[in-house]
DNA sequence: AGACTTCTTCACAGCTTATTCAAGATAATA
DNA sequence: TATTATCTTGAATAAGCTGTGAAGAAGTCT
């Protein structure tokens, strides 16, 4: 169901991880260090990470900070050592959960479907809402089962609204969340997106909402 | 910051653990058993519980299903037993963490934060007082159910007031505040904005009370 | 390199929202 | 009750924001 990633350096315990995880439906990467975690990290979808502290070249702590920044995955840190300071650390860094060796991987299962849960991650295949749906799979369109073509840069707008539909945005949350670049100053980059957006959705471009001086929204109701 | 809901039989431990939690800024209710808990529940916005599974009259694992029917808030189970079983009981249930006695107390916030920011947790998901209702992330007013549409000063204006009843704001500090001016001398466009919105809350337009030569303050109840 | 597509910038019309102002209403004061 | 200070209101005016089309810049593909 979800992309996981596990990092993990003796390669019984990844084996074991893993194997847990697929018997549940989900898909697994597996990295023996943080630089293979930090690469397939970049180059891979991942919806929740499991994560030992002690691994080689860079130590779990910093790799979950790196991933901090980059997404907001749920991360389940592994240790041998169930010292408190340890622990204070990890959630400090952003993780979700500190699990100390030994552990069950029947527990840690149930936790990561709990996190998941929580997460809001949903293996959904197909967003909708009115007369549009779009599936994240393949990137496809459509708006009232007419396939629509859209640029890259309109499908991740379209994308990234459908997947937080009535949450209102400013330009430069836009900016910042899906060009990735800090804005200074004005851009109506995002205003002629929005309306070529619009114009392609058709009569279903009412979906995004202008909310003057707040930025935009997409309601799924009219 | 967040609304916790502590349950416990222990007095001592439920002590600890609140204190804990309002140093930390977060507004406790406790309940000492699984009656009460459900009726704090009901009656109150919890964005957090924190429950004992050995509690009098209800135990942890009803509460737990009962409020996960209600509302997703993060519920975090606390017991002395430390058997797989229960724990896989308790996720079951719809808990997000299991946490086992004897614990560190700094433990326990470092996940309850860690859980809030998880759950999406924003300083309020819905603000309300009487029949209004406010949700910040989607920037809608209702009131006695129909939406109303604000202006973006309006809403600036109605979100402040109502992240802080009952307290009284001079014209001065709500331009200053809202408007981000220093402003020098006498304006009326305070109490523009005040009427255009008393005027759009309807009959709820009394929550906004005047106070002669004081300014202006948001009551919660008529 | 050339042809095409996509992205960004810009200027301005059209419209919404904010502010000012003056007069009417209400409350405080004596 | 008369007087004065303070609010409320409505209308007029000013300010600010968004939508749009067109044109130039940056990428892509052959």
């Amino acid at each position: 169901m979800a992309n996981i990633l596990i990092v993990e350096d003796e390669e019984n315990m990844r084996n074991i991880i893993a194997a847990y995880m697929k018997k549940s439906g989900h898909i697994c990467y597996t990295a023996e260090d943080g630089v293979d975690a930090l690469m397939l990290l970049k180059s891979n979808p991942v919806d929740l990470m499991i994560l030992d502290i002690m691994i080689p070249h860079i130590d779990g702590f910093s790799v979950c900070k790196v991933a901090r920044e980059m997404s907001s995955m749920p991360i389940i840190m592994l240790t041998a050592r169930a010292e408190e300071s340890d622990k204070l650390k990890g959630y400090e860094c952003g993780a979700d959960d500190y699990t100390t060796k030994p552990f069950s991987p029947k527990v840690l299962l149930a936790k990561v479907n709990a996190l998941l849960r929580r997460s809001s991650f949903e293996p959904r295949e197909v967003l909708s809402a009115g007369k549009i749906s779009l599936t994240p799979s393949s990137h496809k369109v459509f708006v009232d089962g007419e396939e629509i073509t859209l640029t890259h840069k309109e499908y991740e707008l379209l994308y990234f609204f459908m997947m937080n539909p009535g949450r209102v945005f400013t330009r430069e949350q836009l900016l910042d969340r899906i060009w990735g670049y800090d804005f200074e100053g004005i851009s109506r980059t995002v205003d002629t997106h929005i309306k070529t957006l619009r114009h392609k959705l058709n009569g279903e471009g009412k979906h995004i909402v202008t909310l003057i001086r707040s930025g935009y929204k997409f309601e799924v109701k009219v």
